[in-house]
DNA sequence: AATGAATGAGCCTTCATTCAT
DNA sequence: GATGAATGAAGGCTCATTCAT
């Protein structure tokens, strides 16, 4: 992949298109009057339209999985702590990859192509991690699950994912608030959501200085 | 808008292309070479393609407006129980106006045209009523949310939309049974979501036969 | 007064812009123009081009096969008679199937994709049965060539296919008249290729009553 | 026509593509990735592709036509001998400007240029002088056709041309032995080509170190 | 009601060509 | 002389839409 001077631009720009009309309808014409080329000059950096998209998702999917295998490696911390961590991570990534990410949500399933096949399985271990995770503090008595854990991590999940549909980046601080205070609904619910938000307070947080 | 006898044929094969492949992607041909007719022949049934995707999406956009409505003049229940209305109301219709219900969810935001303007309002409407119950729920006591509660009511209404992406029809029992876990869920989080599962039982139900 | 298929005058058309401007240098376009409709209409006929070159090329290969396998099957006759009617079989075929017999020789080595690779294969089969002929003739003592037996088909078929740049059908009678004057070139060579006109009359020939 | 170091590099990988693929078919990014430069680097030594053809074309043009006017100026061998010289000749250019040679008969006709006039000129001049040796030849007794001048012309003419889809240069010898079992086929055809390579041998031959 | 055939607009993609560096 | 990056003009193909039968 080549990275000259409207690279960047252009990756841009295709990611905005794809985010506000979908791969469908967006046009190679209009990604590239957002950057001021034509269409055909598109073509001197990626191969075809699909390999555009795959360029927008590429960078948040690698986050993601590296993301994924960090949380999957930390054995020592708690289930709820690395509940904490998965969403903050998530929230870190729509953020930081704003709009791309939500470009992959979007498209993950839609795209019929081989070459999005990849990512239609990284998301399928997504979700075993999830799903893993919520049986894990069901089993230790963290969690007191009122459905299978499957049904769970869907629905935190289905939490996590839908922010594509409202979200924008306010600046770190503002995103990991927001990020607990998902926390805290999704361990203590609307009922306990609120007491949550101390215990959440009260965990061991490097991101804030704790050990 | 006619109503002969391939016309609700044509409408699910059109639900059924809309969901599977989305708007852009489905074409008159393939929906036709579902029912077995030639793509012009729709064409004796709607004006346009836009026409059939509002027609798919018709019925279940009444049927959220009219439970919408319900619950609205739902006065004499505490919040929680119009609450678990609500969850086993949409799952209802997910159930029963399926897939054409996912239909509606997927192109609510993306289509631009003007008459899906209708449902962009009633979607805002939506969002609304369920931000202004949990406002209600936190100002009565029921609920301790640890946020605004817009964003704990994106949260809910995220986990609820997200089904689109997972949910298939098992019947009435199983369907109702999979709403009261998802209540639970919200209520009481994964702490103690199995908790507010008892909760939820204990909670007047016309549903299973109550006062 | 429209027609009722437009389809044999797109394969016509198709033919003749292959034959002038070469299959690479035609446009649906221009094709489409030769029969009044535009280019996107061609493919309520054919699903790509690719596939119009081959509708084009697949009668008179189809033909020449099957004269092929004819003139395997003919074991009676001498190998002079069986050359005269494979050069008779081929000038009848390029007026028959004209100019779509010349489109075939003249695509049937560009055309790199794999539908293309039947009638390589075909071409392959023809010039072994030349090859095979001349041989056995050179074996009875019939011929007495110059050359190995494959450099003297290359030269008989390169004579033959030639034809595409120069011929043009003038009728039967004409049209066999001519496979004679290029068989008695073949058999006598210009010295004595008028003698061999004498013995291409005398051989037995069913085509002018004999028995 | 500047002519500095990659030119002929340039020249012969355009006649590889050229051949290999057509004109049409080649582009210029391939023909400056056999170099190993750019496609818009080409442009520093032609003005066009179509330029770039005609240079290619231009070296085995201006062969074949020198030649033609030397076989033009030969009037004291007999026509047998100045046939012998034409298929000479020709195998000789093939093999020499190989695969340029190709390309020049391959585009001749289909180009449209009125760059390529001159050269579809040229080919007339040929086929004329081709047809003119070959009446000489039944005027003065040496030939009996089996048909008009024209015809056998074009049947000699299409065996050499035909050559561009098998002909591949063996090395001086091998090439002219080659040339003199085609002149064999010519004079003698399959019946007595094979004595005809006696009388070849037979002709005072030049190359061969006679008179 | 359905068909067959056509339209027309739009999109992706290719490629010769240009030009500043 | 070469490059990188652009242009612009097609061309193939798709598809919603129309309409006579």
């Amino acid at each position: 992949m080549p990275r000259p001077s409207r690279w960047s631009e252009i990756l841009g720009a295709a990611g905005a298109e794809f985010r506000d009309r979908g791969y469908d309808n967006a046009t190679l014409e209009s990604i590239g009057a957002r950057v001021g080329i034509l269409k055909g000059s598109i073509y001197n950096y990626v191969g075809s339209k699909e390999e555009l998209l795959l360029a927008v998702v590429e960078q948040p999917a690698k986050a993601l999985l590296a993301e994924l295998d960090r949380l999957r490696d930390d054995t020592g911390s708690s289930v709820a702590v690395r509940l904490r961590e998965l969403i903050r991570m998530q929230v870190r990534i729509f953020s930081e990859y704003y709009p791309a990410a939500f470009v992959y949500l979007q498209h993950l399933v839609r795209v019929q192509s081989p070459a999005f096949a990849e990512f239609r399985e990284m998301d399928a271990r997504y979700m075993a991690a999830v799903e893993a995770l919520l049986a894990e503090g069901a089993r230790s008595g963290e969690f007191s699950l009122a459905s299978e854990p499957r049904t769970a991590a869907r629905a935190v999940v289905g939490m996590l994912d839908w922010m594509q549909h409202w979200f924008t980046p306010r600046g770190e601080d503002a995103d990991r608030e927001l990020a607990d205070e998902l926390f805290a609904l999704a361990l203590g619910g609307l009922v306990a959501g609120g007491g949550m938000r101390g215990l959440a307070r009260s965990l061991p947080d490097p991101d804030r200085g704790d050990a």
